[in-house]
This record gives C-alpha cells, structure tokens and sequence, in this order.
DNA sequence: GTGGTCTAGACCACC
DNA sequence: GTGGTCTAGACCACG
C-alpha cells in the first residue's frame, strides 16, 4: 500500500504523503478504527526522513482524520471516510481544473489542447485498446 | 501586451515572465530579430524588480531564445518561434498527464474522473452552449 | 579542496565556482550520490556572496550536474562525471580553438606563431628540462 | 580589407576593431602616412554602431598609432608599423599563454591536452594535408 | 540607453 | 540546517 509516492514535481513530500493516507482512507484501504502506518514503519518504507511523515500525520490530524490514541499510535477517526471521498473528488477537480487554465493560458487552439488531452487521458488507460 | 502575470499561484515570478515572452513568440506578438521589452521597461511594468525579469530573460537565452545584442538589448533569436510552439505544446502535454497521473493515483474509478473531466473541460470552453 | 577561485582574470566569480565544481566532479574529489558543498559554507570560505554561490549551482542545475534534495542540499548527478568529462575536454579544444582563430587571424605567418606556440607551451611544462 | 571582425566570443567590439587596424598597420595593408578609413565608413562596413569605431580610433590614438590630420582624417603615425609588429607578437603570446594556463587549469593530463593541441593546430592550417 | 555582475539582506518551505 | 525567491541598490562595460 501507498509505497509510491509518484514523481517528485515539486509538490512537498508531507503534502504527497497525506494525500496517499487520504485516497487510502477514501478506498478503505485503511477503515475507521485502524491503526495508521507508524512513524517510523512509513519513513523506513518510503525512505523518508520520520520528521516528514510525523507533519504530514500532524496535518492529517489538524483535519480531523487521524485520532492519537495514546501509547498506541493514529487512529482513523469515525467520519473519515466520507470526508476523505469528497476531498478526494475535490482534490481531481481541482487539478483538472488548473491544469486546463494553464493549457488554455498558453494560447494554444482549444482544438489542439483538446487532441492532446484525448491522447494523454488514453495514454494511462488500462482497458484502451483491450477490446469493445 | 503580456501586462498581466495572472493569479500568483505560487509559481514562481520569474516563470512566468519567461511563460508570457515564450507564449509572445509563439503566437508572433514578438517575432524573430526584434528586442524584447527592456529590463528596465518591463520591470517597470510590471512591478517587479528589474533582478527578477533579468532572472527570466537569462533563462530565456539558456534556451537559445534570446540572444544579448550587445549595449541594445535581448533580440528573439531566429529559430526561437518553432522552439516556442514546442515548448507549449509539451508543456501542455506534460500538465495534462501529470494532472491525470494523479487522479488516479487517488484511487477514483476512472469513469468518475471522466466525468470530472468533462465538466471541467466544458466550465472553461468559452463556446460552450453556443451551438446548443 | 577548491578553495581557491585563482586570479580574477575577468571572467564573472559564478562561472569560476562553476568551473571548480566541474573539475572536482571529473577529478572524482566531488562523487556522483555525494553533496556538494552547502552554498553558505562555501560562501563563506571563498568570502563571496551567497548569491554568487547559488547562482554558480543553478547554473550547475541547468547543465543536469547537481539534483536538488529536498531540505537537505545539491548532490552529484549520477551521470555528471562523463558529462564533466567531455565539458572539461571541450573546454580545453573550445579555448585553443579560438586562440589559434586569434593568432592566425593577426595576419603573423604560420612559423612565427608556431615558434611562438613551443615557447610557451614549454613555459608551463613541469617537466620541461627533466628529461634533458 | 579587415570586413570580418570574427566570432563574437565576448570581446567588446571596439577592441577588436582596434586590433585588425593594428594587425593591418603590421602587415602593411596601412601605410604610415595614409588614412585609416574613415569612422562613417568602416562602421557601415561593419554595420556596427559609428561610436564604436570612434571609440577604436581613440584608443589608437591614445596608443599613438594614428594622428589626426585637421579637416582630412586620422592618419597612419610615422613608427606605427614596428609598434605594431611587436604589439602583434605580444598579442598572439599572449593569447597562446592564457589559453595554455587555462587548459591546465582544468586538471586534464598535459599530454590529453598536447593531442587537442596538436589536432587543434593541424586543424586551421591551409598547407595541412597538401603535400610533402 | 542597454544588459551583466555582485552584494546585502529578508522571507519562505522543506527536512 | 538546506536551497529558492525576491527586493534594493551599486557598479561596470558597451553602444
């Protein structure tokens, strides 16, 4: 689960990591009443440095999807999963959103855009090209 | 022309400079053999420091789209036209698959974020509902 | 180990700095997967400003031979040393190439800046008068 | 006559203008006695900015090389001719010396260097290959 | 007027 | 601690 953090774009590696505990939440990966990763478990994986995951587990608890459940680690909390799904539908919104400004900022023909979108979005598409 | 730097999205200043002149060339607002705007000039302009356009100027010319003309100014270098329409088509291509990497990367099933898609794609088309 | 920048011939303090780090990758004083010198540290030591330093590694950064880590430093791009390699021959042919353009071009005969070329070609030889 | 001031390698122009005139008065392609043409003239020539061969023609004249002549031009100086033949050795020495100095500098093996030498040497001679 | 170099120092995010 | 961004302002060479 979530040992892959995606390539580095600039994005900071605590904001990455909670995205993936979200989306985890969000698929039931992870269930309300679990335990999250430890600290240390999740750095050693990611081959991160601990104090990155300790802020993004402080962030994740500042909005109320992890829970300390003392000397025993994070808890996800009772409502996460449904917050998470709408975080998580927000979040793709949000990206599209701006990476479609950006393409029509460039100035280039919304045709154009439009072609390399229609190849970009097949490109990552498992079932392209398997049948029907 | 090119006023206007848009929302401080947290990229940097200095980017976007370099986006707006790459994007003049592109379109042939600035054609090969004429100055760009002066440092000092588009500084001025945009209210800048005259450092951070000179940052983006210097960028400019690592990328052979610039070239200095000694005690005059920064003249677009000859093949920088075709160079630009690549460099936005790519750069195009590069934030629509990013964008979609991580979509879903979230997990989402992707009939859903077509439909994200869609609406989002639609929500910036300037004709859209037009032709209904 | 770099410490010095040798005489100030001219040339701008960033393009020395760069061409030292260049060195010390192709010497192997600096390796591929180590850091190179933090910009404060080697500020200080070479008593220049920080700038100067960062605009020496951006640099550096553009040609592919130092990575960014993130909170941590600049490290040794893993290819950098045959790259450094080649930059430092090409360095070497770049600057004949254009002496020899210069000499022949002050219209002196072939011989006479030949006989000019030994004399100082054995000038800095270290070996010159050894082997006689 | 001296149409062609080379590649633009960072020299100020001015210099080099001032230099082909030297190496013409050396090569007794300009006479003592004769005068050099004139600023409105060769800056056409050289489609270049007529301040800047003034600036050539000050700095030769500051060297004693040319004289003004009222109402008529400036004028090849009587000894300019031996100032020039030695100004000219000194200048290839010097190019040659630095070049050498540099090449060191960067670490290669004095012999790697020797074989670009050598190459770099062969490479603009016109006699080259011809025979014998 | 032009760009280029360098310094000094502030502020930020990240690890 | 690290690098990155930006500002402010001085100074230089060139045309």
């Amino acid at each position: 689960m979530l040992i892959d953090l995606g390539e580095s774009d600039g994005r900071p590696i605590y904001g990455r990591i909670a995205d993936r505990i979200k989306f985890a939440i969000a698929g039931e990966v992870l269930r309300p009443g679990e335990l999250a990763p430890s600290v240390r478990e999740l750095s050693k994986r990611l081959v991160v440095n601990p104090n990155t995951v300790a802020r993004a587990y402080r962030d994740l608890q500042a909005e109320g999807l992890l829970e300390p459940v003392r000397g025993t680690g994070l808890q996800i909390a009772s409502g996460a999963v449904e917050r998470c799904r709408s975080i998580r539908v927000e979040f793709v919104r949000g990206r599209l959103r701006s990476a479609f400004e950006e393409a029509r900022g460039t100035g280039l023909p919304a045709g154009e855009i439009e072609t390399i979108l229609h190849e970009e979005w097949r490109r990552g598409d498992p079932n392209d090209g398997k049948g029907a």
